[in-house]
RNA sequence: ACAU
DNA sequence: CGATGT
C-alpha cells in the first residue's frame, strides 16, 4: 500500500487540496474546465507545491529544469550522502529514497572525521541496510573516492588517530569487516551531479 | 585534472 | 578561502 502512495495537488478545481489517491483526485477536477493538478511521489513535496500555488511551481520548476536534467536518473533506487561542519570536523551521513528523499538512515554526528570517511561509511551502511532488507536496489553516491574505497574494500583514509575520533575508527573498522564477510551485488552508481544538481541524500549546507 |  | 582524496 506504500508502494503506489502517490500525492495528488489539486490547485484550481471544485475542491483544491492534497488528495492521496487518483480515485479522490479525479472526482474533484473531472470536467472542472483548465483544472490545475499534478502527481507528486512525496507528501511534503505536494505540500510544497500546493503553498506555492500553481504560477509559483511552475515558474520554479522551470528555473530549475533549465539547469538540471533528469534523464539517466534510476529513480529506482536509494542515495546516500555525507556531510561536516570542518574538514575534517563534526561529520555525519544518511541515507534516502531517491524518488522522494525519505531518511532510511541518520548517523552521527561523529568528532573529528573526513567528508571521505563519511561518503565511504554511508555506502557500506547502504549496502548493509539492502541486504538486510532483501532489497536489490542500487545505490546511488557523488563520490568517486568512496566507490574506489568499496572496490578495495578498504577506507584509504590519511586521517590520524586521536582520541576524539577512536569511536569513529572503530565504526570504520566494523565496515571494513562487513565488506571483508559479506557479498553483495548491488550496483553503487555514480551520482552525475554536474548534469542532475545535487544528490537527494545531500544535506544542503553549501 | 577529477570527485567531494 | 580552507580541507579530503585518486
Ligand atoms: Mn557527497
Ligand atoms: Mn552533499
Amino acid at each position: 500500500m506504500s508502494k503506489s502512495s502517490k500525492y495528488y495537488v489539486v490547485w484550481e478545481g471544485y475542491e483544491p487540496g492534497i488528495y492521496s489517491s487518483w480515485t479522490d483526485c479525479k472526482l474533484k477536477i473531472q470536467n472542472y474546465p483548465n483544472a490545475k493538478y499534478k502527481s507528486f511521489p512525496s507528501l511534503e513535496e505536494a505540500k510544497e507545491a500546493y503553498a506555492m500555488g500553481f504560477f509559483n511551481y511552475q515558474k520554479q520548476k522551470k528555473a530549475t529544469s533549465k539547469t538540471f536534467s533528469t534523464e539517466g536518473i534510476e529513480w529506482n533506487s536509494i542515495a546516500v550522502d555525507a556531510a561536516s561542519s570542518g574538514n575534517p570536523g563534526k561529520m555525519e551521513y544518511r541515507g534516502v529514497v531517491t524518488k522522494t528523499k525519505q531518511v532510511l538512515f541518520h548517523m552521527g554526528p561523529f568528532p573529528n572525521g573526513t567528508n571521505n570517511i563519511g561518503e565511504f561509511l554511508a555506502l557500506v551502511h547502504g549496502l548493509a541496510f539492502l541486504k538486510n532488507k532483501k532489497s536489490e536496489l542500487p545505490i546511488y553516491t557523488d563520490s568517486k573516492i568512496a566507490m574506489s574505497w568499496i572496490r578495495q574494500k578498504k577506507c584509504k583514509t590519511k586521517l590520524a588517530r586521536n582520541s576524539e575520533n577512536e569511536k569513529l575508527f572503530e565504526l570504520i573498522k566494523r565496515a571494513e569487516l562487513w565488506l571483508a564477510t559479506n557479498s553483495f551485488k548491488t550496483p553503487i552508481l555514480k551520482w552525475q551531479t554536474k548534469a542532475w544538481g545535487e544528490i537527494p541524500a545531500d544535506f544542503g549546507r553549501k
